[in-house]
DNA sequence: TAGAGTGATCTAACATTGTTAGATTTTGGA
DNA sequence: TCCAAAATCTAACAATGTTAGATCACTCTA
């Protein structure tokens, strides 16, 4: 059986959202693959290149989804629509946050999506360091935010038993910690909602720096 | 020579600075310690614990320094002084973010810093969650931020080859991505400034917000 | 149609890593 | 002085990424 570098990559992330990034072994995915380990050496020059290949496709998958519902909407909703778009691509594997956050993209794809973004940042009348400083934030917060959601619900809608609320505030002493004992559903619960608060904030933030 | 938790992490942040993330090993720890590995397993249940306390450590370090200069200040000169300050301290140890980011909190002692910058966040007339999520973004998006800088320069000064302006030029084809292509220095250089832009963004859209 | 070349896979092995089991030494208080 | 505990040691294990080199499979050419 023939194997190529989009079958590996592929079959990599549906391994990856089976078992995890930390269970991702070479031996497991080339057992999947039918294949020996040492033979995916010759499709990767190594593990982390693979890894990166398995980060650029997960972004280029979202890559067609970063536009908003309307195309009619203003360029605060083509942000919006950017981060989202994002977020939603990274949830959709186990992990996807941690792939994406430690990886170097190997082609510009993502990149044609973010040119087509920028340009209409410009149209709106944005400078172009100000639309790429409103992008990058957004992207850079988009996966941290997804690092720490997963690290909370390593699937959508299954709790991981670490991130207990209930437990979380045993440790924070009631009459020293009001503020950040009454945080703990805020930051722990509704990830939906506090990104697009949170995404809210900078495209805010740009409007203001725009209109001067 | 008895070892304790303290000696052990603080030794093994000294070594992660010299040496990075990736070749922190046990083995190399226990070495610079005088002491064999296993013996390591005394003091934490795992390289993990090791790692949290010491992602704890380098947040606790930064803690007293995330106050702005002139107490007098409002409330935006805080959340600026509580990014800056993180970032800073982050920036003081090689992979000082990877670190934070993948680590869980030991202990409560970040969260006193945080308790005190959201008092003043509610004193200037923020509501609890306003506060509360203004804060988190910036937090998230500082440690993205440093994870991202430090890919570029793995210490203050030290450009890596890997990221190298022109050689990525080369990969974006000028007709088909201007934007992109003229972005690098944005992105790449003068971390500085866009991290402190990119903050800017958040509070003013923090400060759109908390005036409606 | 035989054979050469290269594309793709295999087996075998290596060094290194985090970790465990269990013996041994060191320490400090009764 | 003795004993429990605290702290360290040696020895080993299973697993991992990776390399070296042999072998199979396919295609093109002479």
């Amino acid at each position: 059986m023939k194997v190529n570098r989009e079958l590996i990559v592929r079959t990599a992330l549906q391994l990856l959202d089976d078992i995890g990034l930390e269970e991702l072994t070479l031996r497991k995915l080339a057992a999947r693959l039918g294949i020996q380990a040492p033979t995916l050496y010759w499709h990767f020059s190594s593990k982390q290149a693979l890894i990166d290949d398995m980060a650029t496709t997960i972004l280029v998958e979202a890559s067609g989804d970063l536009a908003p519902a309307r195309p009619g909407d203003d360029w605060t909703a083509w942000v919006m629509a950017f981060g989202q778009g994002i977020r939603r691509r990274l949830l959709q594997y186990r992990d996807g946050g941690r792939v994406v956050a430690g990886s170097r993209l190997t082609n510009a794809l993502f990149h044609e999506a973010a040119e087509r973004i920028g340009a209409q940042l410009l149209e709106a009348g944005l400078s172009h360091r100000q639309a790429i400083v409103l992008m990058s934030t957004v992207y850079t917060f988009t996966i941290g935010f997804v690092v720490e959601e997963q690290a909370v619900f390593p699937r959508p809608g299954e709790r991981s038993p670490a991130y207990d609320i209930a437990q979380r505030n045993q440790a924070l002493d009631a009459g020293k910690f009001p503020l950040m004992r009454k945080a703990g559903p805020v930051l722990f619960d509704q990830f939906d909602r506090r990104y697009r608060e949170s995404v809210k904030l900078v495209i805010e933030g740009a409007r203001a720096s725009a209109s001067r």
